[in-house]
DNA sequence: CGGTAAATTGATCTCCATCAAAGATAGTGG
DNA sequence: CCACTATCTTTGATGGAGATCAATTTACCG
């Protein structure tokens, strides 16, 4: 669990390609995947000094832990859906005006500026993160900087127009009927499924 | 929990798009986003007639369904985590490959064939759980068939060279290092992270 | 058999990756 | 203290993979 600082954890492909699946932050939990396995599909990086707070294996039969465990995996879980829906329907500016967004969250959450912040990563692993070409994030902080939303020198980041951001957004993934609801009902109304 | 039967997950937008974030079989166990906020954000239908097992959120407590629901956890986050790979940076064939091989796979895992199967989700699902078109993933079954990797008749698959669909891919998530773990270890060496 | 949803195939376009080169920054060693 | 070097960033030019638009064709179900 970390205690203090700022991660990255990257997935590869034994081809050398990789990708960063996610940064983490105080308070988060690293290395919940292969729980079960012993075998972790990710590396994990500390992109700043950090200190974090090892839990023993041992301790993991413990139920108050598991309780807490299994609620911060299932948040895990519909963060990384959205990250999905990110990278498979977003266009470049979505994605990282969403990504911008997320992150000031996450930061108000622990008491830091919600408009100015420093990125610990560099425009690779954005982009990276993101899907994109490094080249592709720094021309976007570039536009996005002209058109008034943020003002960028290098990696200090000023939120100036937080609603231009979020209307460049599909503001957030949304709990209720997805868009084909409707058909897919009229689908089991004619092949009822047993459920 | 799923007893028998085909469903897919999907994650919607406020604008009305969406993304299949998963599609599930016999055995695994559905809605285990949002397992502490009482609220899922994905929708799940059934693909074809399916049975379930309800687990009553009043059994959550118990210990030792906790301790299996944290590996199925676990599980499934080390697959997403796959998934953001194949979305965030596998051209198209390579989806497409890494989908048939995994749907083979999981099937042979519940006794059915490794190399003929029907196709329980329409192209257009297919596509959004791939962050392609409809269309791409038409053509790319049109060709798989003409290059002799699949036998293509609608929803019939019968896969006739598996090698060749493995080549296309790069073969899979891999544990290691990843391929910037050299320019990291020295950059832990140059700002040393006390962790 | 009609009517509807799904699949196929073609033509065109666009967004973003890639290639390339020049600046900026910070850490290193003389 | 300053030049040196490696890494990171920015910006431009070009090309291509896949989206989109459009038109049939095929399968499916009442």
């Amino acid at each position: 669990m970390i205690r203090s600082g700022f991660f990255k954890s990257v997935v590869a492909l034994e081809d050398g390609r990789d990708q960063v699946t996610g940064f983490h932050m105080a308070g988060e939990v690293l290395g919940m995947d292969g729980l079960d396995t012993e075998c972790h599909a990710a590396d994990v990086t500390a992109l700043e000094d950090s200190e974090v707070c090892i839990i023993p294996r041992a301790r993991l039969n413990d139920p108050a832990l598991q309780r807490s465990l299994c609620k911060v995996m299932s948040r895990e879980l519909a963060r990384d859906h959205g990250v999905m829906l990110l990278l498979g329907s977003m266009r470049s500016e979505e994605r990282l005006a969403t990504f911008l967004l997320n992150l000031s969250h996450r930061l108000v959450a622990r008491g830091f500026s919600a408009h100015e912040f420093h990125l610990r990563m560099t425009r690779e692993e954005i982009g990276s993160y993101l899907g994109l070409s490094l080249e592709t994030v720094s021309r976007l902080f570039s536009r996005f900087h002209l058109e008034g939303l943020l003002c960028v020198a290098q990696k200090h980041i000023c939120i100036r127009d937080i609603d231009g951001l979020r209307a460049l957004t599909g503001i957030c993934p949304v709990i209720g009927l997805s868009r084909d609801a409707r058909n897919v009902r009229q689908r089991t109304e004619s092949r009822p499924a047993a459920v």
